[in-house]
DNA sequence: AGAAAAAATGAATGAGTATTCATTCACAAT
DNA sequence: ATTGTGAATGAATACTCATTCATTTTTTCT
């Protein structure tokens, strides 16, 4: 039987395939209904699965939690890392790309900001969430101070100090998610472009005009 | 009996202290909790009351809850109209004046943030949280918006839509907010607040240098 | 002071939910 | 085919927590 139409009939499926299917439906729920509104019994019937699947796949509600973090975490350092390896060689044009990957629908969108933001709702009174969060963020900050070290140094730009300008740019991208999770209208991707190039152009004028 | 003396010795109290007393606790419970965590027990022990109170002032937890979201943005309304009242007249000391108050200890604080952050995290699944924010946000907006305007017109600036600088201006603040509740340094508000600062010299130089 | 009203208590209730586990099922190896 | 093994089920269990309410305490009114 071929893979592909093996999986189909199948009823079992690995360990690691269903601890990816858990944590996929979990993301659904709380995208639907909060942290506070998801309950196992959600997760497994969002899964197509019995009730007791998740203790056994993930030994309890706050281990599938944690994993679900870190899991969408990961997704998101992959498609960082990827943006940063096939936009151009300049420091401005990957500074650039990695603005234009965080307005992306794939990433900007209300569903998925929901988890987000569901777990930095958590994040002070759970350490663990705290501390993936701070291991991504000094990652990705690393990554853009050191862009912006590097523009600095090639636009001989003064009066700009490439941690404060990072800071700002990371800064402006959670603010946009925010909006676009708050926001009663939809979400206007093109004022959210603007409102980053608009800070681009005026610190970096060398490297961001046309 | 005098009345300041009076309400120490008080065992009951007006249903508004009660409730301000209430909302109060039930802040302190989300910021060491989170709000999944927080029980009414909690609320009512941190309050130093029975366990029936809550109902008995609020109906129910999910009332309290959505009290203690509004009573929080009235709060801050209330500290954002001060400053802008107590500003210099020039429309660039009211920006400053509000973008200094988003980093000030009172407000930009872990365990105020932990309570806002707390209620975005919900504000996908609960369309009354989202209200709540909504319109605050938009009275910002507005604000902020025309003093960008007024900005731009006195500097005679091109280049630049007010909708995106103060879109960019919000969002810095609210990104900023995010990395003081994320972080696992001590918040550092001298770099914030340079992060603030570089935008508004690089966008509206003729106003922010010196 | 005594009666009536209001506020507060905290034990009891019961709905909801995470977790356990005895049993069934699907598949692969022999 | 038979058997061993890991996956999955779903009913039962144990527990948490919002809500209720009969009772007590405090305040106000006459």
């Amino acid at each position: 039987m071929a893979l592909a139409q093996r999986e189909k009939t199948r009823r079992t499926a690995s360990r690691e395939q269903r601890r990816q299917q858990l944590i996929e439906a979990t993301m659904k729920c709380i995208g639907r209904k909060g942290l506070t509104g998801t309950t196992l019994s959600d997760v497994a019937k969002e899964a197509g699965l019995s009730q007791g699947i998740v203790n056994l796949h993930f030994e309890s509600k706050d281990n599938l939690l944690t994993e679900t973090l870190r899991s969408l975490a990961n997704e998101y350092k992959a498609q960082f890392d990827k943006a940063l390896g096939r936009s151009g060689p300049h420091p401005a044009e990957k500074l650039q790309a990695l603005m234009e990957l965080d307005l992306r629908p794939s990433i900007c969108d209300r569903r998925k900001l929901a988890v987000w933001f569901a777990f930095w709702g958590e994040v002070k009174s759970r350490p663990t969430y705290r501390k993936i969060c701070d291991e991504y963020d000094r990652y990705y900050d690393d990554v853009i101070v050191d862009l912006c070290r590097q523009i600095i140094d090639d636009g001989e730009y003064s009066g700009i100090d490439p941690n404060a300008a990072a800071e700002a740019l990371m800064s402006i991208t959670d603010g946009l998610w925010l909006s676009c999770l708050v926001s009663a209208q939809a979400f206007d991707r093109d004022l959210a472009r603007e409102a980053v190039n608009s800070y681009l152009r005026s610190v970096f004028p060398k490297h961001f005009n046309q």
